[in-house]
DNA sequence: ATCAGTGCAAAACATTTGCAGCATG
DNA sequence: CATGCTGCAAATGTTTTGCACTGAT
């Protein structure tokens, strides 16, 4: 069979993350409602992490809108179960994002502490790295979050600072 | 327990950083207040980071008592001046730690993600490779901030799960 | 027909802000 | 004695919860 290398490798990761949710939701009993389904349609898409009012927005802006309660009522159950991590890079708002197996499209956060912008990236050795130090401590290590706090190319120098 | 590796060193430890905090609020031009006094000796002892809820309630039991306000208050402008750093482990609540300079005492965090308990970790390689990324990546790096989640001792594994 | 799923409004939090009075320099 | 510092209470913003209604099975 030959291989796709379509540039939507990411949206075929994304539905075969969003179908995955969707079984893992019918083994936990879980019916399936309109609201659920948007917002794992919304997230399935997105390269980073959005917060709860980021979410209910851009659902607000499509076909099916969602009540602020049940994002959180939402994103609280795939946090359950594991299918989506909740992070928070400081301003006190929480951030949620689509959690693959395996570690797949793991990756951390560079965050702004200017404009508040949230910024992905990977680095394969400071995976090992944590991974050591998360076998090292006495401590049953489930995940970890790495933050870079600094300013983006926008703010930060802006050309002679 | 928490790691309490050296207390002679870490009174030492805090009445330097209190000196320093002192010192650099009066060249901030800022005057002396009991509140702030409070609030910077009740940090310069501690071995981690207390919430400002926390605070409040240490210094309730204290000899100088400080208003809710005024706690975050004095951690903000402690945090501008950069004498404490403010993390963020979860629970939507800040929590605030005295910061050394040099990079002295610095150190990480487990976070048990049933009970809620924080705790202190120190890794040398993983400040190395968490300085190369922060050379790597294409963004100005100011600090950083790693959290391991997972379950502490006393709740992970009670063996009747 | 049942009971999970959802929306709305109110509640529960952490945090911030306005203002009046106290205390430092 | 002017102005920064502080406490109190009210405001703000995020997240949670109670309850009635809608919709999936």
């Amino acid at each position: 069979m030959p291989q796709t290398p379509h540039p939507d490798a990411e949206q075929a990761g994304a539905s075969v993350w969003a179908q995955r949710a969707a079984g893992r939701l019918a083994d936990a009993g879980y019916r399936r409602g309109g609201a659920r389904q948007a917002v794992i349609d919304l997230l399935a898409g997105q390269p980073c992490a959005l917060s709860a009012l980021e979410i209910e927005e851009a659902l607000r802006a499509s076909a099916r809108q969602v009540a602020r309660a049940s994002v959180y009522r939402v994103l609280d159950e795939l946090e359950q179960l594991k299918l989506v991590t909740r992070i928070e890079v400081g301003q006190g708002i929480s951030r949620y994002e689509a959690l693959h197996p395996h570690g797949a499209h793991h990756h951390h956060h560079l965050v702004c502490d200017d404009c508040g912008k949230v910024i992905p990236f990977e680095d394969e050795e400071l995976e090992r790295t944590i991974d050591r130090v998360a076998r090292r401590v006495a401590f049953d290590v489930a995940g970890h979050e790495i933050v870079l706090h600094g300013s983006c190319g926008d703010c930060g120098t802006p050309d002679a600072a």
